[in-house]
DNA sequence: AGCCTCAGTCAACACCTGTAGAATGACCCG
DNA sequence: CGGGTCATTCTACAGGTGTTGACTGAGGCT
């Protein structure tokens, strides 16, 4: 009854769909992005992808949706520890959906306040385990400073970061996130 | 002859024209940026953008054209404090022309191209001031890092960074600068 | 004064976008 | 095997985009 091949052929060719809108948003950001060509390369009808998700905004939300990985905590060397893994990771895979948010965050709202919402969470959970009266503004250019990585290395590829060795990058940075951290104290 | 009131009456509007579509390109991006916006903000008809500037394209690589500031070079340790200051001032004044081509960079090509070129002069000054094998990699590195913070504070508007005071911001920043250019060597 | 240059405007084009709704046709169930 | 459900497509529209070229009228030169 619930999985016959009609309810089956649906979800693939909307998995198949999601999976291109992601890509393409990753690629070229919300607004080069369109509904044509996503149903292009998803070899489909634009009209099915408005029939599944209803507008091309919905479908930007429901692509760059993240089961995103745990928040940090713990101390201030813990949390260092925890920020480069989580990065090391970004730099290893690329986080699709992540990308695709990055790249829209200066040209879409709804992206932005994806992105601000998230670093805020973000935010918190280290300034908590910083000693230190500027914590907020130490986690806040911790975030500033992750995201620039992620980007030139992803979405700018600046050369020289692009196809860096992903430990090597963790290395050198262990010092500088350390250092903003505040788990080396003066 | 030459400073006839119709010649200076066009420099005017010509000049009227740019700071506007400087302006918008740095709060929209490129694409939700339009010709006819940038017209009626300076009061215009938008075929005379046309006119003046020939195309969009045209427009844009006028309006970001930067009379930027010298490259960076000497010991790691002045490399640091030079990269400091000029962050510095970044963030005490908003530089409209770069804020265009930062929010474009994701979205635009050509914006992408100018940054990459940018940071390319930049790197390779930087990096030829580390004594380090990964010199190239530091250099990327500290890029990222740098371009991520203005992003935060000027386009992301990230909290507590927005609004800080730059002092501060340069303060927690320089041991990870440091750290970066290999200043503190081990 | 008279002409002509030129800053600036107007109307229109061709195109592309998101979106809506009717039409189609293969598949499943009774 | 017949009918209806439902995934999918087709056609169309309304608005916005960059861009064009003809037009206008005030300013300055002779």
């Amino acid at each position: 009854m619930s999985d016959s091949s009609r309810a089956q052929q649906r979800r693939d060719t909307q998995a198949r769909i999601l999976a291109e809108a992601r890509t393409l948003f990753a690629e070229r950001g919300y607004e080069r992005t369109t509904i044509r060509a996503v149903a292009e390369q998803a070899t489909v009808d634009p009209g099915l992808v408005m029939h599944y998700y209803g507008s091309k905004e919905r479908l930007f939300v429901q692509a760059t949706q993240d089961h995103s990985s745990p928040l940090p905590g713990g101390s201030a060397d813990q949390v260092a520890e925890q920020l480069l893994d989580r990065l090391h990771q970004s730099l290893t895979d690329e986080p699709t959906a992540s990308l695709a948010l990055l790249r829209s965050m200066l040209t879409h709202p709804e992206a932005a306040r994806e992105i601000l919402n998230s670093a805020r969470d973000h935010k918190d959970r280290i300034s908590a385990a910083i000693p230190d009266d500027q914590a907020d503004l130490r986690a806040a250019l911790l975030s500033a400073t992750l995201i620039g990585v992620v980007l030139g290395r992803h979405l700018v590829q600046l050369d020289h970061l692009a196809d860096a060795d992903p430990e090597q990058i963790i290395d050198i940075l262990r010092p500088c996130v350390r250092s903003l951290t505040a788990a080396d104290r003066p």
